[in-house]
DNA sequence: ACTTAAAAAATTGTATACACTATTAGCCGA
DNA sequence: TCGGCTAATAGTGTATACAATTTTTTAAGT
């Protein structure tokens, strides 16, 4: 059970967190941030030796460490060519929100049904973190925090496996808002999570599951996932 | 994009595959198959030095394969003492089945929506083939192909972010199955399937989420998950 | 000046070597 | 005879070495 820490999203970007891990995994977080802070853009070149000499390790926890940000999706590797920081096609894209739609809306759904006063009272103190990030536009800061808020849902349901899924398809969701350039507001997203939150507290598993729905068809169409805006720029600028 | 080659269950089972594929990517579908087929029993170890003997290759491939395998949580790696088949918990079982039970029955639903008659001739063609294993008693053979309807359901939404997603919970879920000793019926089972694909032919969608949803939980319930019995085993043979 | 070809450099893929930890066997003492 | 300690053994964790492939550089030819 030692394989993934992190249960956040990026676990080294909460608050200065404890455990060392393992080598390899440290080397999968702090890549995971640099390409959810976009000081790596996606199609970025990771070439094992200058990773290894950044770490001060061998190439072999480095290439263990690569493994497994190819299985989370956010790197490709290119067999004999190297690895690159992965850059999600518009299919994918929307197939990650297609996913994490069907996957949410029936969370949320069953939440209800078991949902606490006190895990409420958590999720309302989320709630005020994200609104704090968002009023002074701390924009690391609110994309963590409203990232998260989809994972802490996950976690208080006590579902594991969910949580770990959910984790996943979140942290390709960042790279892909990053890549397609969201115009979604975070100040919206925000208040869209409320809402959610309002839904959940009232017990009312349908308005919360509806309301997840809106949230993620709103997050997903303002990304700039539209055929021509695709087409031109992946024409133009070969991400290869 | 040359991670992972599986998109039916254990590829490798399939009528005698192609690719050679990575030499890790072999070892990896030849250890999944082997549990599968039970004859690699829960909690027993995978001494990295055998495997590399019986491969032919060094402990640097069988690490490689060994560290995918814990990534499908098909095995599970101690630090320091080694890789052990996984021995899955009963609550990582119910919450396997409730993801699937989630992601399955939205699944078939939105399927509704865009299902052509040619996909639904494909759907009828894996149920005779079903039907014919059943008939025989081929007990590896109606395995695989119970567990592989759900996926091709997930591969013919077209949508391969699901059905990665689901081929791994299908993995697991086999590797649940073996341990806790399933005594749902083979025949059972592979009527349920034929409902819900009268359902999908019907595109009663509502219809067809409600038998998927049904379906999960015989399978689930005919697991010996009960606590007694689960108690019981875990107790006297320590599954560490 | 541009394209093509060949050689050099750099990078990945795999194997091996070594260090460190855990397991096991043997031994002593109670 | 059993429990606990120590030594030997086996096995994993990491680094390094070497082979194979790709990329870049260089040079020649048109």
């Amino acid at each position: 059970m030692s394989a993934r820490p992190p249960l956040t999203l990026v676990a080294s970007l909460g608050a200065g967190r404890t455990a060392p891990a393992s080598a390899s995994a440290r080397i999968v977080e702090s890549v995971t941030a640099a390409i959810i802070e976009r000081r790596l853009m996606p199609g970025t070149k990771l070439s094992e030796q200058k990773i290894a000499d950044i770490f001060h390790v061998s190439r072999t926890l480095v290439r263990q460490a690569l493994n497994q940000l190819s299985r989370d999706r956010l790197v490709t590797l290119e067999p004999a060519r190297g690895a690159f920081v992965a850059t999600p096609s518009v299919a994918e894209a929307r197939q990650v929100f297609q996913v994490r739609t069907m996957l949410e809306a029936a969370m949320v759904r069953s939440l209800c049904a078991q949902i606490t006063d006190r895990q409420i009272a958590e999720l309302r103190a989320h709630l005020r973190d994200e609104a704090a990030a968002v009023a002074r536009t701390d924009v690391p800061g609110r994309t963590r925090l409203l990232a998260d808020f989809h994972v802490v849902l996950a976690r208080i349901g006590g579902n594991e496996v969910l949580a770990q899924l959910l984790a996943d398809l979140l942290s390709r969701s960042s790279l892909i808002a990053l890549m397609y350039q969201s115009s979604h507001s975070a100040f919206h997203s925000q208040q869209e999570h409320e809402r959610i939150v309002d839904a959940l507290e009232q017990r009312d598993g349908d308005a919360a599951a509806a309301l997840m729905e809106r949230h993620l068809a709103a997050v997903e169409q303002n990304l700039h996932l539209d055929p021509h805006t695709a087409d031109l720029s992946a024409a133009l600028l070969p991400t290869y």
